[in-house]
RNA sequence: CGGGGCAUAGCGCAGCCUGGUAGCGCGUCUGCUUUGGGAGCAGAAGGUCGGGGGUUCGAAUCCCUCUGCCCCGACCA
C-alpha cells in the first residue's frame, strides 16, 4: 500500500475520552473510529491487523478440524426463551422487535442458535465429535463500555461449538481447543498465560481462560512460585487458617471512633493492623428484600463470585443500600458489625479465625474492640469469601501464589448438556438410545486481542506490532523523493520487488518532511523500517531498522533479503 | 442503575463567573522558501457554540429541558 493514497492522517493528539494508552494510539494511528459508545468502525490500517488475527486463528481452528460456519447475528427470541436465557440474560442482550411485532435479539453468544443446528443436523453418534466455529460481530450491551475495543459493545469473536457422545468424548475434544489455543497465542507473539477460571454464567464444571499479560489488565490472575497452578482470582481457593483460634482475652469493650469510617481509619486511630479487624458487608439475600452479612478480615477482598454462590445470597452479588444497612445493622456503614445482628451472618475462614477484633459496634460513631466469636456473638458460618493475596500458600500445596494483571482474550468452556437438555439436542447412541450431546464452547475476543497487543508492546513513539499481526511487516520511508528521480526509481523498484517477494509492504512515497515520515512510522509500528535516501544510495546500501532497535543497520543491497528474513521470522 | 463531569472548527482547548459582532494551537488548502526526526513566512477555508424552550433590547455566556459522551461506583463498612 502507498500512503500517499491512504486518505486517513496520523493525529499527534488523542481524543479527551480516550482513557488507556491502547486507545489513544489506536485512534491516533487512525485504526479505528468510534462511531458511538462502545461501538468502532475499523478502518484500513486497523482491519488489517483484525484480518492477521482472524487468519491465524482460522488457521488453528480448521487445523483443530473445526467446521467454520456464519450464524445469524439476529436470532428470535423464541430460541432463547427454549433455555430459559431470554429472562435471565438481563439488560446485555439487546432485544428489539419486527414489524410484525415479534420478539429478536442480536446475539451476544451463540449457543442457542448453533445447538438449534445440532439438533437438526445432528442424528447420530457416528457424525460425532464435532466441532463448528464462526468469527462474526458479537453485541453485548455492556453497562459501561470503556478503554475503546477493549471493552466494547461490538465486537468481534470466534466463537466455537463442539458436540459429543459422552464426556470423555467431550474432554479429549477440550483438550484439543486447549492446545489450539496455546497454539494461537503463541503465534500472535504476545506473552500470554492459560488459568484455571470460574465457569460463571456460561455453566459447566471445566473452564480456562487465556490471559495476555499487560499492566494495565483488568483481571488479576493468580499463579504458585512453586508449581504450574495458575487462575484466575475468581476461582483461586483462599487458604484455611491452620490450627486453633486463639483463646479470647481481655473484655468487648466500645470506643468511641467519631469521623473513622474506613478500615484504615479505624486500624490508624486504635493503632491495631487492619489484619485485626472485621469489616461488616451486607449483600442482597436470594429471597426478597433479605440481607445477609458477610464478614471479611480488614486486609482482604471479598471475592464477588464466591460470595454468590452461598445459598443465601442473591447471584449476581449485589450489595445492600444504605438504606436495607441502617434497617438492619440500626447505624450506617462505617460504623457496623456483626455483633448483634438478626439476619444470615457468614464469616470468610480467616475472619472467623479471628480472636479480639475490632469491629463496628452498630452505632454511629462507635467501634467495638476486643471481640470473640462465641463469647459475644455467635458463631457464625464460614465459607471461603476473600480474593487471595500475594504470599497466601498455593492451593494446590506447593509453593506460594503471586498475582499479575491479564486481559482476558480467549475462554474455553466443558459445557455438557445445559443447552443441549433443555433444547432437546440429541443423537442416537450405540444402543440406539436418544441422548443429549454434551457440549464445549470456546471464544476467542478478535478484536480485543488487537487492542491487547497494543496495551503489552508500545512505548513512547506508538504501537510495537508483533510481526505476526503488524498490519504490514514493512515500511519503505522514501526521502526527498521529489528531488530525485534516480530515488524515486529506487524506492520504486524495492516497493515492487518485496512486494513481488510476498511481503506486505507499506510504500511512505508521500511528499513529506523526514521527521514527519519517522514519527509515523513509530506511531503505526511497523516491524521494519527501510529508509532510502541519498546517503545510501549510491554506496549500494539501505539503512534498515526494526521498530525495537535503538540504531540504524546499513545494509548492502544484496544482503538485504537475508537481513528480512531474520528480521522477520514468521512463525507458522 | 446510582453519583460526578463534559458538550465551542477535523483534534486539543480558551472564552461563560461579570450577557454586547467567536478565539488560540495542531491539522487542512494556496504560494514561496525549506528538506535525515512532527519546518519557516504569507495568505485562506472551516463553527446555526449538542437540540429545544425561556429570561433579555441583545445569550456560547443566565434559567429550564432533552440528547449525546466521559469518568467514578458494588472494596466503604
Amino acid at each position: 500500500m502507498r500512503l500517499s493514497s491512504l486518505p486517513i492522517a496520523t493525529q499527534k493528539e488523542a481524543p479527551a475520552d480516550a482513557e488507556i494508552i491502547s486507545h489513544k494510539l489506536m485512534l491516533r494511528a487512525g485504526l479505528i473510529r468510534k462511531l458511538a459508545a462502545g461501538i468502532y468502525s475499523w478502518l484500513p490500517l486497523g482491519l488489517r491487523v483484525v484480518r492477521n488475527v482472524e487468519r491465524i486463528v482460522r488457521e488453528e481452528m480448521n487445523r483443530a478440524g473445526g467446521l467454520e460456519v456464519i450464524l445469524p447475528s439476529v436470532h428470535p427470541g423464541a430460541l432463547w426463551h427454549e433455555t430459559g436465557r431470554w429472562d435471565i440474560y438481563g439488560p446485555e442482550l439487546l432485544r428489539f422487535k419486527d414489524r410484525h411485532d415479534r420478539e429478536f435479539c442480536y446475539g451476544p453468544t451463540h449457543e442457542e442458535v448453533m445447538t438449534d443446528i445440532a439438533r437438526r443436523e445432528l442424528r447420530s453418534y457416528r457424525q460425532l465429535p464435532v466441532i463448528f466455529y464462526q468469527i462474526q460481530t458479537k453485541f453485548r450491551d455492556e453497562i459501561r463500555p470503556r478503554f475503546g475495543v477493549m471493552r466494547a459493545r461490538e465486537f468481534v469473536m470466534k466463537d466455537a461449538y463442539s458436540f459429543h457422545i459422552d464426556d470423555a468424548s467431550l474432554q479429549e475434544t477440550y483438550q484439543v481447543m486447549y492446545e489450539a489455543y496455546s497454539r494461537i497465542f503463541e503465534r500472535t507473539g504476545l506473552r500470554f498465560r492459560s488459568v484455571m477460571a470460574d465457569s460463571g454464567a456460561i455453566g459447566g464444571d471445566v473452564s480456562h481462560e487465556f490471559h495476555v499479560l499487560a499492566d494495565s489488565g483488568e483481571d488479576a490472575i493468580v499463579f504458585s512460585n512453586g508449581s504450574d497452578y495458575a487462575a484466575n482470582i475468581e476461582a483461586t481457593p483462599a487458604p484455611v487458617p491452620e490450627g486453633h483460634r486463639p483463646a479470647p482475652g481481655a473484655t468487648m469493650e466500645k470506643i468511641a471512633t467519631p469521623d473513622t469510617h474506613t478500615i484504615e481509619e479505624v486500624s490508624a486511630m486504635l493503632n491495631v493492623p487492619a489484619s485485626a479487624c472485621a469489616k461488616t458487608l451486607f449483600v442482597c439475600g436470594h429471597e426478597k428484600d433479605t440481607v445477609v452479612a458477610l464478614i471479611i478480615r480488614g486486609d482482604h477482598e471479598l471475592n464477588a463470585i464466591k460470595a454468590a454462590k452461598l445459598p443465601e445470597v442473591a447471584d449476581p452479588l449485589q450489595m445492600a443500600n444504605t438504606a436495607q444497612i441502617r434497617k438492619i445493622a440500626n447505624s450506617n456503614p462505617g460504623s457496623v458489625g456483626p455483633v448483634g445482628l438478626q439476619c444470615k451472618v457468614y464469616a470468610d475462614h480467616s475472619a472467623a479465625h479471628l480472636s479480639d477484633f475490632v469491629c463496628g459496634a452498630n452505632e454511629d460513631g462507635f467501634h467495638l474492640r476486643n471481640v470473640n466469636w462465641v463469647r459475644d456473638l455467635p458463631e457464625a458460618a464460614t465459607a471461603d469469601l476473600r480474593n487471595v493475596i500475594a504470599g497466601d500458600a498455593s492451593p494446590d500445596g506447593s509453593g506460594t501464589l503471586e498475582i499479575a494483571r491479564g486481559i482476558e482474550v480467549g475462554h474455553i468452556f466443558g459445557l455438557g448438556t445445559k443447552y443441549s437438555a433443555p433444547m432437546k439436542a440429541t443423537v442416537l447412541d450405540r444402543t440406539g438410545k436418544n441422548v443429549a450431546m454434551p457440549m464445549g464452547c470456546y471464544g476467542i475476543g478478535v478484536t480485543r486481542i488487537v487492542a491487547a497487543a497494543i496495551e503489552q508492546n508500545h512505548d513512547e513513539g506508538g504501537i510495537i506490532w508483533p510481526t505476526a499481526i503488524a498490519p504490514f511487516q514493512i515500511v519503505i520511508v522514501a526521502l526527498n523523493l521529489q528531488k530525485s528521480a534516480k530515488l524515486r526509481e529506487a524506492a520504486e523498484a524495492l516497493y515492487q520487488r518485496l512486494s513481488s517477494q510476498g511481503y506486505d509492504v507499506l510504500f511512505d512515497d508521500r511528499d513529506a518532511r523526514p521527521g514527519v515520515k519517522f514519527a509515523d512510522c513509530e506511531l503505526l509500528g511497523i516491524p521494519v523500517r527501510l529508509v532510502i535516501g541519498e546517503r545510501g544510495l549510491d554506496a549500494g546500501t539501505i539503512e534498515c531498522r526494526g521498530r525495537r532497535d535503538s540504531d540504524n543497520e546499513n545494509i548492502a543491497m544484496a544482503a538485504l533479503d537475508d537481513y528480512l528474513r531474520k528480521k522477520l521470522q514468521i512463525t507458522s
